[in-house]
RNA sequence: GGCGGCGUGGCCGAGUGGUUAGGCAGGGGCCUGCAAAGCCCCGUACUCCGGUUCGAAUCCGGACGCCGCCUCCA
């Protein structure tokens, strides 16, 4: 049974599903008005992450990542770039999936776009209005924290204490100054829909909680997203579910930052790195190896230093493939438990993974076990114990794979030149010409590859 | 001001009352024509000060330092 950090509770928690054998799952999608970050990279790769897993183990998972493709931000650059607001989203939409593609970020099983439901949200406010719990004013509906009698759940304080710390600038008319807008009345120019009180446009916390129970359900098993929108965002979905008396997520979940150097890097600070700018230097698995390496909850420093240590590290599992021959685990996208038949050190491997994983996704200390197991592997096939080196050599392919981590074969082209140097090579070998055999060797490399000896010959690759 | 997190060996990073985390880098060795890959061995770390305990990096109290949330933010 996984135990996740329930935020809602600041403990750790069976994850108990409405369903057995079945798994629901809402994560908050991007406002598509930029391109993506590294941050964005790491808050899709976890919870990629944790979905994998769960499918793996045999459940029936369903993951609902909306897109905010109507918001503040679409406006101002639809305005700034004298293009439509819905040609901003289309482009930044395009942009995250192509960045999480990439990253081998499995799309979830439903995209949700906010305009779709503006109709299930004007209900949604109505509802509110009817119930007392939502209130008009002249530029907006707002909702009334107060109806809400423990709302601070998640930000983990009274509304008396986070009361007295806002620092938003409040329109005084405002019941509390932490009442937010489920509607923004129309401004000239803005995109806007039809509602009997008054034309507009939704509010971002809205839309998510209209998503969420119209594709997972009430009382659905997991929300999840990052640190940063515990509060107020989050909070704020569940006062509207709760206002409304709909159960809402039964577990709430919150990854970390990350980092550069000692700051969070994010929009608004200007610090961050944009997904194509990694993916431009770096194998995408690397950037998955280094998020898997730490902690979900704790922040992660990306730097160079770091980065580089994780391409490293997979280069071992790759080496790893490369001496077994492993076959690529995700052809088909998910992989899904195979671990029944496994035996030996195999089964022992997987039940170690899966301990590290059912509390609280530990997967640092689940890819320490995949690295002890490769040293098991590796130690054994220089023994000669060639099949239990192979049966932990494909456990340790297919765990990797249910994290979204393959290891891969490199399958370089190999032009003619370079067969014929590789050739050249084997023979002077054979003859014991060692030094012609070592400026052969210097010419591939200078060409960009990497040699190795095998007793199968020379074997090169790209570096 | 309120709330929360963190401080682990050269670097990254788990753990959390007694037992090797793991990776990267470094040193030594084996293998190899030499390399590469791989294997073996090695460093014996937990911010500081008190306390609890047979025993604390791990619990409690305090100090110092760093970070975050309370405003848009993954």
């Amino acid at each position: 049974m996984l135990r996740l950090y329930d935020s809602a509770h600041g403990e750790l928690r069976a994850l108990r599903a409405r369903d057995d054998g079945k798994l629901s799952i809402y994560l908050c999608g991007p406002t598509v008005y930029d391109v993506p970050h590294l941050g964005h990279g790491r808050h899709a790769l976890v919870w990629d992450v944790l979905r994998r897993w769960c499918t793996f183990t045999g459940l029936e998972v369903r993951f609902v990542s909306n897109i905010t493709d109507v918001d503040d931000k679409i406006i101002n650059r639809a305005a700034k770039e004298h293009v439509s607001e819905r040609e901003i989203a289309t482009r930044y939409e395009e942009a995250w999936f192509a960045a999480l593609d990439r990253l081998g970020v499995a799309r979830p099983s439903a995209v949700p776009h906010a305009t779709h439901y503006v109709d299930e949200m004007v209900t949604l406010i109505e509802d509110l209005l009817a119930r007392g719990a939502a209130y008009p004013l002249d530029d907006g509906v707002y909702f009334d924290v107060t109806k809400v009698p423990d709302y601070g759940l998640l930000a983990g304080q009274a509304l008396e204490s986070l009361r007295a710390g806002a620092r938003v600038e409040s329109r005084d008319d405002k019941r509390s100054p932490l009442d937010f807008a489920l509607w923004k009345f129309a401004k000239p120019g803005e995109p806007s829909w039809m509602a009997n009180f008054g034309p507009g446009r939704p509010g971002w916390h809205t839309e998510c909680v209209v998503m969420a129970l119209d594709l997972l359900g009430e009382d659905f098993d997991l929300h999840c997203g990052g640190l940063d929108l515990q509060f107020p965002h989050h909070e704020n979905e569940r006062a509207q579910a709760v206002a409304l008396g709909r159960p809402f997520a039964r577990h709430w979940a919150h990854h970390g930052w990350v980092m550069s150097g000692e700051e969070k890097m994010s929009k608004s600070l200007g610090n961050f790195t944009t997904l194509d700018e990694l993916l431009a230097e770096h194998d995408p698995r690397a950037y998955r190896l280094l998020v898997l390496r730490s902690h979900y909850r704790s922040p992660v420093d990306v730097t160079p230093e770091t980065l580089a240590d994780a391409e490293r590290a997979l280069a071992r599992l790759d080496a790893l493939a490369r001496r077994f021959a492993l076959a690529p685990s995700l052809r088909d996208g998910m992989v899904v438990a195979s671990a029944r038949a496994w035996r030996g050190d195999a089964a022992a491997l997987y039940d170690a993974v899966r301990a590290d994983l059912d509390e609280d996704l530990n997967c640092p200390a689940a890819l320490a076990k995949l690295f002890d197991a490769l040293s098991s592997a590796n130690a054994r096939a220089d023994r000669g114990e060639e099949g239990p080196a192979r049966e932990l050599a494909e456990a340790i392919n297919v765990l990797a794979g249910a994290l979204g981590l393959e290891l891969l074969v490199s399958n370089d082209e190999i032009d003619p030149a370079t067969t014929k140097l590789v050739r050249a090579r084997d023979k002077a070998r054979a003859k014991k010409e060692w030094s012609r055999a070592d400026e052969l060797r210097a010419e591939l490399e200078a060409l960009g590859w990497t040699v190795e000896d095998s007793s199968a010959g020379t074997v090169v690759r790209r570096a």
